[in-house]
DNA sequence: GTCTATAGGCAGATAGAC
DNA sequence: GTCTATCTGCCTATAGAC
């Protein structure tokens, strides 16, 4: 029996997920213990492994929550036209960056090697389905004629989901911001026509 | 007295850093140990310490060697004219990639936040030159008028480093350089006047 | 320069009481 | 659900012989 948690007490285990989360987009995923956490929540070790059985599982847990949550908040980027929409989307990553976190999946992505293999087709499934949003968002922009671009949408949601992992990668690296949005900016000011 | 080593054979120290950077590359700096390197070179773990007294100078050594090798490749990329100079560098970390491996940069930039202080300022003062490096040849470019884009050298060169950094950790994820080189191509051709 | 042996700590994980 | 106690193994690092 699972006891339903009040409203405002989302349980135990999200407040896990929530540290973790935190860890892993700062520090990476070699780079926390179930330690960190137990002393971030005043809480001992075994009590987590209640929750989450193993390092891994709580990875995929991890990797599940933070995909619902951000395509949730790509839906409630709403009916707009497609550089607008981009435009929510890139502030998305600004987000992240302005609390010194990495993108979870980007983090993910650079210890992919050193990651069990049900992380490993999480992190794939996220990257896919972010592909292919974005993608959409493009195909959008082409039919409106607010967007036009070289290459297939494809190949363009690609480019642009790995050019903001990059910068949000070495705009960490000297907490700057700034360099995050000028960089979105110039990449996103390419895509739009004067029709937009 | 350091024996002076004969010409191939470039000492233990050496091969030690050849090894680690390979790991550091692939599997990121939280990601492997002395172990493994000892195992690799079917040496004990306690002579690794005779040639690198902690992991963290392991650590600047490795980025020292790795600055070292990346700026005189950038010398040989020679006399040419803007675009040419920016294939080749692009091809710089193209190479990189079809060994399966991040750039050494970009891997530490993902760990930052759990260096070593000297670690930290080794990255960033590679980071810098790099992009010291590209914005010349960018203002080469500009001087040549075979380049043109919008913001300044360096913003643009922060900007291109960004994305082909990012470009090789989402292609790594799918193990398919072709989708780098793509992303590349893309990135540069927009760069190009008709005049190059 | 490299070895064997080992220290001391922290990692991931389990047992069993409450 | 959470605790204390504990296990095993690996990690970084050192001592001291050859």
């Amino acid at each position: 029996m699972k006891p339903r948690p009040r409203s405002g007490d989302r349980g135990t285990s999200s407040h896990i997920l929530d540290i973790a989360e935190g860890l892993v987009q700062s520090r990476g995923f070699n780079g926390f213990s179930y330690a960190d956490i137990a002393a971030a929540l005043a809480i001992s070790k075994p009590a987590l492994y209640y929750h989450f059985p193993s390092k891994a599982e709580l990875g995929v847990a991890l990797i599940r929550r933070y995909e619902q949550r951000f395509f949730d908040a790509l839906s409630a980027i709403g009916d707009r036209d497609a550089p607008a929409r981009l435009e929510r989307y890139a502030s998305l990553y600004a987000g992240v960056l302005r609390e010194g976190r990495m993108c979870l999946c980007g983090m993910l992505a650079a210890e992919y090697s050193t990651l069990s293999e049900p992380m490993q087709q999480s992190v794939i499934h996220f990257s896919d389905r972010n592909e292919e949003w974005l993608s959409g968002v493009l195909t959008q922009g082409q039919r409106e004629r607010t967007l036009a671009f070289a290459g297939t949408p494809r190949e363009r949601a690609h480019m642009i989901i790995s050019c903001l992992e990059g910068a949000m990668l070495v705009a960490r690296l000297y907490g700057d911001v700034d360099m995050f949005q000028t960089t979105a900016s110039s990449l996103l000011a390419g895509l739009s026509t004067s029709a937009g």
